[in-house]
DNA sequence: GCGATTTTGTGAAGGCGTTCACAAGCCGAT
DNA sequence: ATCGGCTTGTGAACGCCTTCACAAAATCGC
């Protein structure tokens, strides 16, 4: 019913300057959203062998349907062969360097609350090229302790951190009354993408790419189509299709 | 640059029978998840005294431009007043109406790993009337740890859980490869919304919402445009726009 | 080699959401 | 009571993304 995709501000489409034979051509926001997913998908394919998939199966094993998979994916160009499909590794291969995964990118995660110590232990990042570099806190108190193999620092250390570490991106797990200050120490540590996980709305320049995940706005939705739902079944029956109470 | 905004699945515009003078007309899935953000925004302005806003206040406060602000509340009725704004308190009200919230719903989340358990500690949830109904995992070592005041139990005792504590929304945080098989039970309980933190596309049927956080793929779309960016600088350079290396 | 079959890549069309711009409406001052 | 200023609500235009549908291309069998 209601999709599984997530979704980018499409306020903002990827441009690229079109010069000479450069990149091809943009790609929309959306279009980068399942990218990833396809990678995911492709790169368990060619973990337990498979080494052509076709739009159909590649498409229905990313839940979307296959006009959009292929027009997805001529976006990176044309590397599908007509009446065979898409070699696995290839694709894999295609992808990651469409998504400017082939050097792994350093991550600084900042606040190691509940959720910060989570995302610290969180295999995921690792296995698909992230590398955290840092853990910060401003608690002076937990500075030191050691997380997943990461010793926590303090915030103040972050410019030095991004220096030293090259660290492209960096995650906020704060309460929300600290995530604009600690927004602010990032930017101006030079970092230019940020993830963010405490619920409030950030301030950056225009050059800074801003991603949002909260939790809480999340089940808003579904609580809005649950009640979409249960209304449609309630009208349903005061117009009479069902039995009457 | 690239917004804050969290985004749904356009392929499933919200749709309302528009049966008598039943429901207003169809919120898109976009709006949904911006009233959401208003909301949060809204009710700190409440907390601080804020009596009245106007579009262009409140849409600066969610970052976004005030024109959609207002043609997205217009989908819940008209409760601005013209020449002075919205009243605070009564659009709270409106807004939690119309997202379905007037009832606490009860949340069952299943996977008590790393992710997991910040989850169950996390107070976003309870603070925006969201009650944690029962924790579970497939681990039968983990059952009976006691967790943010909740007992931990098996993941058979679902059906008989969700019909008790009249559980509407599930969360899965497991691992991926359990996550199929804990989303059919869910959806074999009743359970109608589920919210999905393994990194696996879910199958369910059309009458079920899942909505999906991949935290993997969230670094890869700002990797993406990391990249952009610096792609971008590079041609600059190269076209001679910049100085030479 | 050639035709049948399969599957990709992509113009074109359609749908949905955002943005624009302004009429309608409310308040307060005079 | 009327006028001026301010803010909402919304039709219309625009642009992006999705979907459709088919030509192009590759393989296989004969």
């Amino acid at each position: 019913m209601c999709g599984q995709e997530p979704m980018t501000d499409p306020s903002d489409a990827a441009i690229v300057p079109a010069d000479g034979r450069g990149e091809r051509r943009s790609i929309p926001d959306a279009t980068v959203a399942r990218l990833a997913v396809y990678l995911r998908v492709l790169t368990a394919l060619a973990e337990q062998g498979t080494v052509t998939v076709s739009s159909e199966e590649l498409a229905s094993a990313a839940g979307v349907n296959s006009a959009k998979l292929r027009k997805d994916l001529s976006y990176l160009g044309s590397y599908g062969v007509r009446g065979v499909g898409y070699d696995v590794a290839l694709l894999v291969e295609r992808i990651a360097r469409g998504l400017g995964l082939t050097r792994g990118r350093a991550v600084a995660l900042i606040g190691i609350g509940n959720l910060g110590h989570a995302l610290a232990g969180y295999g995921g990042f690792a296995s698909r090229g992230f590398r955290i570099a840092a853990l910060l806190d401003a608690d002076a108190s937990r500075v030191g302790e050691l997380i997943a193999g990461l010793s926590v620092r303090h915030i103040d250390d972050l410019a030095e951190i991004v220096r030293t570490e090259q660290v492209s991106i960096g995650v906020i797990a704060t309460p929300a009354q600290a995530a604009q200050d600690v927004c602010d120490r990032l930017v101006a540590a030079g970092v230019t993408s940020i993830l963010n996980f405490a619920p409030a709305v950030l301030v950056v320049p225009e050059y800074v790419d801003v991603r949002k995940v909260d939790l809480a706005v999340e089940l808003q939705i579904l609580s809005f189509h649950e009640q979409r739902k249960s209304l449609r079944t309630r009208s349903r029956r005061r117009a009479g299709l069902e039995e009457v109470g």
